[in-house]
DNA sequence: TTGTAAGCGTTATCAA
DNA sequence: TTGATAACGCTTACAA
C-alpha cells in the first residue's frame, strides 16, 4: 500500500511537503510540486481517506438508512437528500439497517437520516447527542437532537375522505397496510371524518393488506364476496389500490361506477392509471430532511417536528368534486 | 470526544485492557471487565471506527454506486447486494456518483459495484487493481480486476422478437430509451431478428424515448399519426410500453387487437397490466454482482464477463405463442 | 492477567 | 520553502 511516505522518499522530500502538494497549499516550490506530482502518478498513489479523517476528525458526511426495497418512492427521497447534500458539499452514505449501527458513528458520519420502522426509539435516543443529530422520517419524536420530518398523513387523508363524503359516498371500506405510524394515521383520519359526518363504519369493512399490489388484489376478491359491497374503498397506498382495481375489473365490477377506489402516495402508476390519491412530495421530503440534519450539525437547536403537507389528486377512479 | 484512553484512565487500567474488553477477548479478569464496562456506560463511550479501521487496515465493506433514481428496479438490485453481503458479513455503503470517487478508496472500502453509465471506462481502469476489484453492471469490460455482471439483453430480446415474428406480426416499430448499452443491445437484437426473417424495417419506425412512461405516451401519439401504423410496437422498457398503451387506449386503439405492445424488465406495473415483456432478474443481478465482487476481493482471478439470462413473459398486450 | 510502546496514514505546528 | 515531530484513536506484540 503506497502512502505519503513512499512518495516522499522517492521524490526526495518530506511527508509534510507531499501533504502540502496533495492539499494544494501554496507553500511549495513550483519545481518540487511538479516532481512530487509526477512521483504520485508513477506510484499510483491515492490518499488514504481513513488516515485523513482520523487526523482531521471530520468526515463531512451524512448517512441515510432504510430497509424497505419494495416501494419506488425511496428513490425519490434519496434523490432529494442527495441533491441537498451536494449543494452543501457534504457526502452521503446510504446503508441498510444491517450496517446502521456501524456507520452511525461520530467518526464516520456527522449525523443521519433514518427511515426504518424497525429501529426502536430507544436506540435512537441512545445514539443522538449534540455531536450526532438524527432526523427520523417515519415517526414523531420530540427529543433533543432528534428531529422528525414527516408527511402530514392525517390532514391529507382527512381532506380526501371529507371529499368523498361530500360526493355522497355512504358505504366506506378501508384497506390498510402493515402496522406502522403511516397506516395508523391514515386510518385515524378516515374514521375521524366518518364519525364527524355520522357515517357508520363496520369493523369488518377494515381489510388488512401489506402495501403490495398483490395484497390489494387478494383483499378485493374478499370484498367482492361481502354481503353489502361498499361503494368506496379507501386504500392506504396506491399499489394496493391498483391491485384492487385490477381484481374488480377482472370480475366485471366497474370502477368508479360500481365501486370507487382511491390510494395514497401518487406513484407513477397512480398517475398512469388515473387513480385518485394523495400526492406525497417525496423528493421534497428527502431534501428537507437533509436540510434539517445539516442545520442541526451546524448548531441549530430547533428540534420541533416538521410536518410536510400533501394534496389530494382527484382522478377517474372516484367521482370528482 | 471520549476515547479508549479516557475510559482506561477512569477505570484505572491500560488502554489495551479496554481494547480487549471491547473486542471480547478472554484475557481480561472478570472484575476488571465489569469495571471497564461500567465506565464505558457512564462515559457513553463509543468506539471510533476510523481509528480501528486505520489500525487494522481492513473495513470489510463494499460499495455500490448508482445515480439513476427513476426506476424501481434499482431497489431490487440493492436488496440482492445487501443480502449477499449480509451473508458474508461484509458491510455495504451505497452512494451516488457525487461521492463515488471519495468512497472508492482502498482504505474505505474493499471493492465496489458500479451501475452508472456516466462513469467512464478510463476512470475504472485507473481505479481497479488487485487490492481494489470492481464489478460493473452496465457494460462489458474485459480488463483485469474488473468484472462485468450484465443481463444478456441481446439473447432475451431476440427471443421476444423472434416470438413476435412467429406470431406473424409484419410491421414492426421500436421505441428506444436513452442512449446506453442496454438500449443499443435491445435494438440490435430487434433489427438482427427482423433481418434474418427478411422483414423490412423502416428507419422512421424507430421512435426516441427516454425510458419514462411519459415519453412512451408522447411517442405513441406520434405513432398514431403515421401513415402505415405498425401492428406491433417493441419498447425498450416497460414504463414506455405502459405509457404507449395508455395513449393508444385513450384514442380507441385496441391493444393487442389493433396494435400489439411489449416492454422489457417485467416491472410490477407490467405484471399488473399484463404487458408482454422480458423478465430481468434484478434481485439476482445484485446478488451475483456482490458474489463476484467478494470472490475477487478474496483472490479470484476470474474476470470473464458474467451474462445473466432472462425470460420472455408472454401476456395479454400481444398475441401469445 | 495487565501494561508498555510502536505504528496504521495523515495533518499541523513550529523550527530551520 | 522545506522538514522534524507529535498527534488523531485504535490494535497488537511482547514484556511484566
Amino acid at each position: 500500500m503506497i502512502g505519503i511516505k513512499d512518495v516522499a522518499k522517492k521524490a526526495g522530500v518530506s511527508p509534510s511537503t507531499v501533504s502540502n502538494v496533495i492539499n494544494g497549499r501554496t507553500n511549495v516550490g513550483e519545481k518540487t510540486k511538479e516532481r512530487v506530482q509526477r512521483v504520485m502518478q508513477d506510484l499510483h498513489y491515492e490518499p488514504n481517506i481513513i488516515g485523513k479523517t482520523l487526523k482531521t476528525g471530520s468526515s463531512r458526511t451524512i448517512m441515510f438508512s432504510f430497509s424497505d426495497f419494495e416501494r419506488k418512492f425511496y428513490l425519490s427521497i434519496i434523490r432529494g437528500i442527495s441533491e441537498y447534500v451536494k449543494l452543501k458539499d457534504y457526502d452521503l452514505i446510504i446503508c441498510t439497517n444491517k450496517s446502521t449501527d456501524k456507520f452511525m458513528n461520530r467518526a464516520f458520519t456527522n449525523g443521519c437520516i433514518l427511515l426504518d420502522r424497525r429501529t426502536p426509539d430507544s436506540f435512537l435516543i441512545k445514539k443522538a447527542n449534540k455531536n450526532y443529530p438524527i432526523v427520523v422520517m417515519d415517526r414523531i419524536m420530540e427529543v433533543p437532537n432528534i428531529k422528525s420530518v414527516v408527511v402530514n398523513n392525517y390532514a391529507s387523508e382527512r381532506a380526501l375522505v371529507q371529499g368523498l363524503v361530500d360526493l355522497k359516498y355512504k358505504n366506506f371500506a378501508f384497506l390498510g397496510g402493515f402496522e406502522s405510524e403511516d397506516n395508523r394515521e391514515r386510518f385515524r383520519a378516515f374514521s375521524d371524518v366518518l364519525k364527524e359526518n355520522n357515517i357508520p363504519f363496520k369493523k369488518d369493512h377494515y381489510y388488512d393488506g401489506d402495501y403490495t399490489g398483490k395484497s390489494g388484489y387478494q383483499m378485493a376478491r374478499l370484498i367482492m364476496l361481502s354481503e353489502h359491497r361498499p361503494d368506496v374503498l379507501v386504500c392506504a397506498n396506491d399499489e394496493m389500490a391498483m391491485g384492487a382495481i385490477r381484481a374488480f375489473r377482472e370480475n366485471g365490477i366497474k370502477v368508479p361506477e360500481d365501486i370507487a377506489v382511491c390510494g395514497f402516495d401518487d406513484t407513477e402508476t397512480a398517475k398512469m392509471m388515473g387513480i385518485t390519491t394523495v400526492d406525497v412530495p417525496n423528493y421534497e421530503r428527502g431534501y428537507l430532511a437533509a436540510q434539517c440534519l445539516v442545520e442541526m450539525i451546524e448548531g441549530s437547536k430547533n428540534f420541533d417536528p416538521f410536518l410536510i403537507n400533501s394534496n389530494v389528486k382527484w382522478r377517474s377512479t372516484t367521482l370528482i368534486p
